[in-house]
DNA sequence: TTGAAAGCGCTAACAT
DNA sequence: ATGTTAGCGCTTTCAA
């Protein structure tokens, strides 16, 4: 099966007796038109199912109103949350959202990026700064407009929409050190091209080296985003020659996965290990114990990101970057240090 | 800021010193153009960082690469791992996709196909089979290629991937009176509109009915499918006149909220009351008990969607529907009913 | 193997 | 208020 031929402008012209012109008004400019020539059109529309060939307009108009997302995973919920938002905010103006994933790899972002231009994106949304200089050429040398999002960097000659995660890491790894943890360890994103995951492991090394105390990082597993993955790196820490007295996760999902292995060997949390997550995603109200961990303004990015892409497409050139602010949220994997 | 104007084929022409007619070939059918020239067009492509304009392509090929998704929620894992595959299949296809979601309304749903095939969409991606007649209408008048998941019905005028909603509620409903529970409840979705969710429905009354031997189905409260919602929904069951020794889930967020709401009120699972989810997602083996869930193949489902509908889309016509079987994931939240 | 030229459906400037 | 018409960038015959 093959779509049928769609009509075109000039078929409803034929239908509402009138000419093409007249018809682009009636869609874009109504108010331009005669109110009853604009039902006549309405009318012919209706009747033949048309919509307007994108690719024509497109031509013809040099915009598509279309804008893309790359993304590094869809299945993340941490990403699910804020690009739906997104999405609705840009439905709203008309405009529809292509997405891609990269998988995490800055190879298949500058793929995606391309083949996202090349089908009309007028910008694009990218999450975080750790891509190569190929790719940056790219979006410069196409002057495409675009944000940046789930990071903030003071740089005026980019615009962000996030938040800080160094700041956010620092500040979780305090309080943790604030419940007396002195042997620390951590689960953290694999930090190769994520700036996010780089940024949330400088803030703990950081928040430990500012306190001192004897304070001491033992060790960093670096994990997939995935439940299993985290678990592994659980046991791979367990197993060490000094066990900590908390890990703190770079992700909600790699605290929820060494919660589970946890459960699963019998190690109470948080009476024998403590255990801290980072994104506050649907997941760590419902693990047991519920996860301390940060929260992520998702939604509200989302749509901040939205809206500023948006006042850049109509170059509105006031726009300038949107800082937001995480909290930690305290739920019960965090207790004091065992005696 | 705006765009700068992209580079066109003459530019690229006018670069590589051929017509832009080689360099159309040079893209498309590499094979048919001298390896020297295509070589060299190559470089002038690279240095102008040319990308070919997706409006004249469609307008001349008639064919855009582009296929669309409409889905109910992104944030809902359920759908964000198949569409995960989907996208990554299709990716491999030089496909690329466009997403929108409805929130589970039919109004946004008819909106959100139209805007889809007006900016070009091939073809189509839909959830579910419950729609008003004006958009499948619509879907007929134009004759755009579609494929229905996460459903399965045999109906040899749609083209279905997914699996019986009814069937596999039917299973894990009879599973639980297996373990000898009679008095049932039930929190399903929202069934308004959503057929997948009335289907698991009826399934569970479906199974009960054919059971006999004294089971009762207490109680349906419907919910939307967030935790904090289903959460009350569990408390509206505990409160009733006759409290059940299961509750039956018609998915695992919903699962996980009733999970959730038992812990806080002290009420210990299964010990006291067993509970069922339904799409074994991450969340199910996660919860504290895991979760007795209904395994649905999300991902091998996305990627089957993705290859039909692309052979669809290259006039294949031997395609058919294909129905993919679920099944029962026996986990601790369902136990023996107590005495 | 390459070039010339028509035309895809639409918008926008200009004309009426 | 409506019609006429020239392109937008690309693919695809047809010719060389």
């Amino acid at each position: 099966m093959t779509m049928k031929d769609a009509p075109t402008l000039e078929d409803v012209a034929r239908v509402a007796r009138v000419s093409t012109a007249t018809i682009s008004r009636s869609i874009n400019m109504p108010n331009k038109v005669a109110k009853a020539t604009h039902e006549r059109i309405q009318k012919a529309i209706e009747a033949l199912g048309y919509t307007p060939h994108f690719g024509g307009r497109a031509l013809a108009s040099n915009r598509t109103n279309t804008i893309g997302a790359v993304i590094p995973s869809m299945s993340n919920a941490m990403f699910a949350n804020g690009i739906q938002a997104f999405q609705e905010e840009l439905s709203d103006a008309g405009v529809t959202m292509l997405v891609a994933s990269t998988g995490y790899s800055t190879e298949a972002e500058y793929t995606q990026i391309r083949s996202l231009m090349a089908h009309g994106a007028d910008g694009l949304l990218l999450i975080g700064t750790d891509r190569p200089k190929k790719t940056t050429d790219f979006l410069a040398l196409r002057g495409v407009p675009y944000v940046i999002s789930w990071c903030y960097k003071d740089d005026p000659a980019q615009l962000f929409v996030g938040f800080d995660n160094q700041k956010a890491a620092f500040e979780i790894a305090t309080c943790v050190l604030g419940y007396g943890h002195r042997n620390i360890a951590m689960i953290a994103g694999i930090s190769k091209d994520n700036d996010r995951a780089k940024n949330r492991i400088a803030g703990v090394k950081n928040a430990i080296k500012v306190y001192g105390h004897g304070a001491r990082l033992l060790r960093i597993v670096e994990s997939p985003y995935m439940l299993a993955e985290s678990a592994n790196a659980f046991d791979e820490i367990m197993e060490g020659p000094e066990v900590p007295s908390v890990i703190i996760c770079g992700n909600d999902v790699l605290a929820a996965g060494a919660i589970t292995r946890a459960r699963e060997r019998g190690i109470s949390v948080p009476q024998q290990i403590s255990i801290t997550g980072f994104d506050d995603i649907g997941l760590a109200s419902v693990v047991d114990p519920a996860l301390t961990t940060v929260r992520v303004p998702q939604i509200e990015m989302g749509k901040a990101a939205a809206r500023i892409l948006l006042s850049k497409l109509s170059n509105d050139n006031t726009v300038s970057s949107l800082e937001f602010k995480t909290e930690v949220v305290l739920r019960s994997s965090l207790a004091r240090v065992p005696l």
